[in-house]
DNA sequence: CCCTATTAGTTACAGATGAAACCAATGTCC
DNA sequence: GGACATTGGTTTCATCTGTAACTAATAGGG
């Protein structure tokens, strides 16, 4: 009764602009860029490096391999993130007495300031994001998230097996 | 009467878990990884590669420039998606006869096969996702999507400007 | 103890990505 | 109708990113 070739019940035909991986996608590419080309300019900072200023700002000490699970990065990432802070001398990293192979880091005195100038900055980019929504869209969309990351580590791809 | 140095309200402190940017991102990046990495594996296909096939699968004919729109994906990806998707003979193109410069791509048989065979997989694996939902939260979250994008193409950067 | 397995982190290489330069065709304005 | 700007698309180059190989140090099991 619908349209002529209609196989399949309305909108189950794929629709890019519909899809939610594309739209998480350009959603989150959108707004990574935005956010790495601030912090490009004003602090020549990339997104790794600021995490790891982020997570070092609010822990004080951490290992690489802390960092690591704190921020999602693998450890390469993480490697060259810290090199390059460290040669602007914003990270310092001295090996574990107890454990030779970790290396703690913590911020300097610079990487504690421009964590201090950051921070607020960063909050209210997101506030910006989030004055977008309703206040009943901002509790949901924390539930949403959390839902959706679960269920992504959860399935990993349906399509993963089977030619 | 709370925390110590709580110079700031609760939660004004900025917490990589917590910070929206950084959840949709890693979100994101998990989703794509899990989508990128079955495609590749049974279908020897990159995303981008992917979306180019999506949009032609439905619109039928589209010049490059159509597709920059439809897949918000600069033309050099999609230069390099089509030029990979023509040596596999899934996308055929030819220049538009009434303007020299436009390249009208459209699906090969061969193509159009593997639209038909990928699409209902990748809407089975949003399915999988979506079902991690309530049913009020899938529609809040059409609304919340919709929203973010908007506000951030809007904001674009609230400290794009001034040291 | 010593030999092997594991863990922390770095290095090396390769493929992906993005910005800018480039080429070709069309539109425009005098 | 010819210069100049604009548009569609590709190529180039430099950087980023991810995977795998590597080094160094500790843990564990006989």
């Amino acid at each position: 009764m619908s349209s002529a070739r209609a196989k399949y019940p309305t909108g189950s035909d794929l629709v890019l602009e519909r899809f939610l991986p594309y739209r998480l996608s350009t959603l989150s590419n959108r707004i990574s860029r935005a956010i790495a080309g601030a912090y490009e300019r004003r602090f020549n900072l990339t997104v790794p490096e600021w995490r790891v200023i982020a997570v070092l700002g609010r822990a004080g000490t951490l290992s690489a391999r802390d960092i690591a699970e704190a921020t999602q990065m693998d450890k390469v990432a993480i490697s060259r993130a810290v090199a390059r802070l460290e040669r602007a001398g914003r990270v310092r990293g001295e090996t574990d007495a107890a454990d030779a192979r970790r290396l703690l880091l913590r911020l300097t005195a610079r990487g504690a300031e421009l964590h201090a100038r950051i921070a607020p900055l960063a909050l209210s980019y997101e506030q910006a994001l989030l004055a977008a929504l309703a206040p009943t869209e901002r509790r949901a969309l924390d539930a949403i998230l959390n839902k959706l990351s679960a269920a992504a580590q959860r399935i990993e791809a349906p399509m993963a097996d089977a030619p």
